[in-house]
DNA sequence: CTGAAAGCGCTAACAC
DNA sequence: GTGTTAGCGCTTTCAG
């Protein structure tokens, strides 16, 4: 079961190794009785090609890098499955790199990508500035896509959600269901995902309620954080928590919890994301949905495009829009319950 | 900042490539003047080894292909992150491929690993006999390790938890907080994690009560299974739910809170695994932690085995004891109100 | 200790 | 439509 290689083909079928190469890959035309019978002895000889070589002489490897923060992010798998699939589908294979959020890690991985020549980069950025010179960098040498995290402006293209959009679904839902007094539990930082939420926060809870925009607690993007920030906001009695993902209302709800505030009776929680556990938890997380497959298949598209030469346009940075999942955390709000209408700014806790 | 390769740095230093190519993997003696000349032309001219020519020349590429069921399994990000950074540790690259659960695209995988002439595979199979034939014919060709999975006797290497001691460890913690009447919420077929679970309470649950062998609800590695296995057993009026994984416990737990059982008051549940949802539950789920960054390290260190000529030994398994963490889910069970000591068997339902 | 040279397996000119 | 040939960048004999 040794390698089998195109000059065994070539003699098995009595031809030249380049006739053998050129059936294989169709490259140009070849008669239809060669072709047979280089086909054949493929086959019964196994014959599969060698990669390594094939990128020697080609310049390309058919492979890609895909360096991200930290796989355990529990966001990142479904992204991780369904770029793989997509890369796959275009017969490419992908090269797998965690930098455990540190941006020192990432820039090596990325150098050590680029030198087994993968052919494009996919980066979840670990940090909106300390990965940009790595970033662009690659960027220079190899079609390079950000995905869900920017990385300063023009440095790549890029893909992510419209997380301004996903913030207007989240306060349209709260305020169609009657909360007012909102408070958002978010994230510091420069990280886009953290910035943009946080901004779409400022941006539309004034109309909900005009003190509401400074009701903000900021921290990381962890459960951790969701249980501490309760303890910020709860003295102030919103009816609901806006957080920045579903960990931090995760966090939320359990601390919540611990101090027996019904939810949604009392407050109402949602997230962001919608992770796994944002359907598990009880109740279960109302949330704002990722196009994740989506997401997925602009990124290899436009992979493919930079790849396929196409490679002269300017820099794109595609925003998809998320969707709004309803679960029982936001469920029936105050104005669910007959009730004068009113500015809701008066409705009872409880 | 196009290529830069080994002749322009031999040009650059004013030496043969040969040279060069000595230095810089430090093969055979070279005079430490020439060295000295030879790093600072490589440095200077930001020189990176082409892996594709290393390869084609070496017949070894320095990656390692990682070919698993489903990233999605909440599982499975943490065992990756680990094997990925030991693997990098070692210089090695990780491709990754996510076959969906389905055994022929993992056969598909696995043929295109092969062809980009990865040096290994570590394999989490699909299936335990579907995969049999297509990881067989990989290992005969690589050094292949399995993992979390097994696949038939004698395939390959590999490296699991050892389930049954995990499952004697959740028996052991239900006898000391005196439940015995427990039953066992498991998964059908022959995939080696569910069976050796399933065999290990059968073998240890006579111990706490002779019916407890018989109490035996079977169906998949789900939160669904989980939610509909409690209607199956809840007549029987268990004291103690012990769940294949971390997932049926996570589904128990929903359809007993919506049934309004106390747990742990009424019914303990246990899982398998610790994904990090057997921690945000509420309450926690009491659980089987799998040694992942242990696990991760016995792979990589087997495959380091292999690859570096040891490559003689026998097939071999290694299986690694896990660690009980105990949580809410199953706290202070019946026998720990002060009560007159019994069997346990005639514990009061509540 | 160092250099010259032969390929690894493949593709793409360039001939016929 | 098919064969011949020249390398891709690197490691590794084999000479010096």
């Amino acid at each position: 079961m040794a390698d089998v290689t195109l000059r065994e083909v070539a003699r098995a079928s009595g031809c030249s190794v380049a006739t053998v190469s050129r059936v294989l890959a169709g490259t140009r035309p070849v008669g239809a009785e060669t072709a047979r019978r280089v086909r054949e002895a493929a086959e019964a000889l196994g014959y599969r090609p060698n990669h390594a070589a094939r990128a020697l002489r080609g310049h390309r490897t058919g492979t890609v890098g895909l360096v991200l923060p930290q796989i355990t992010n529990p966001f990142y798998p479904a992204l991780v499955r369904e770029l793989t699939h997509a890369l796959h589908a275009d017969g490419r294979a992908v090269l797998l790199a965690d930098c455990d959020d540190d941006p020192a890690a990432e820039a090596e991985y990325v150098a050590d990508l680029l030198s087994r020549r993968v052919d494009a980069l996919l980066v979840i950025p670990a940090d909106e500035e300390r990965s940009r010179d790595a970033v662009a960098a690659a960027a220079a040498r190899v079609p390079l896509v950000l995905m869900d995290r920017g990385c300063g402006p023009g440095v790549a293209d890029s893909v992510a959600v419209d997380n301004a959009t996903g913030m207007a679904l989240v306060l349209d839902h709260l305020a169609a269901t009657g909360r007012r007094r909102v408070c958002f539990l978010g994230a510091a930082g420069t990280a886009s995902a953290a910035a943009e939420r946080r901004g779409a926060y400022a941006a539309g809870a004034g109309a909900l309620d005009p003190g509401a925009v400074a009701r903000v607690a900021l921290g990381d993007f962890s459960v951790e954080w969701g249980r501490a920030a309760v303890d910020e906001v709860w003295p102030a009695r919103p009816d609901a928590l806006v957080c920045a993902n579903d960990l931090i209302a995760i966090g939320a709800l359990q601390r919540l919890q611990q101090l027996g505030v019904a939810v949604p009776g009392e407050v109402a929680v949602t997230g962001f994301d919608d992770i796994p556990m944002a359907a598990l938890s009880s109740p279960g997380v109302t949330t704002v949905r990722q196009p994740v497959p989506e997401l997925a298949a602009e990124a290899a598209r436009l992979l493919g495009l930079r790849l396929s030469g196409d490679d002269t346009g300017p820099r794109r940075s595609i925003r998809l829009a998320p969707k709004l999942v309803v679960r029982e955390s936001s469920a029936r709000g105050p104005a669910a319950i007959p009730a004068p209408a009113g500015t809701g700014e008066s409705a009872p806790f409880r």
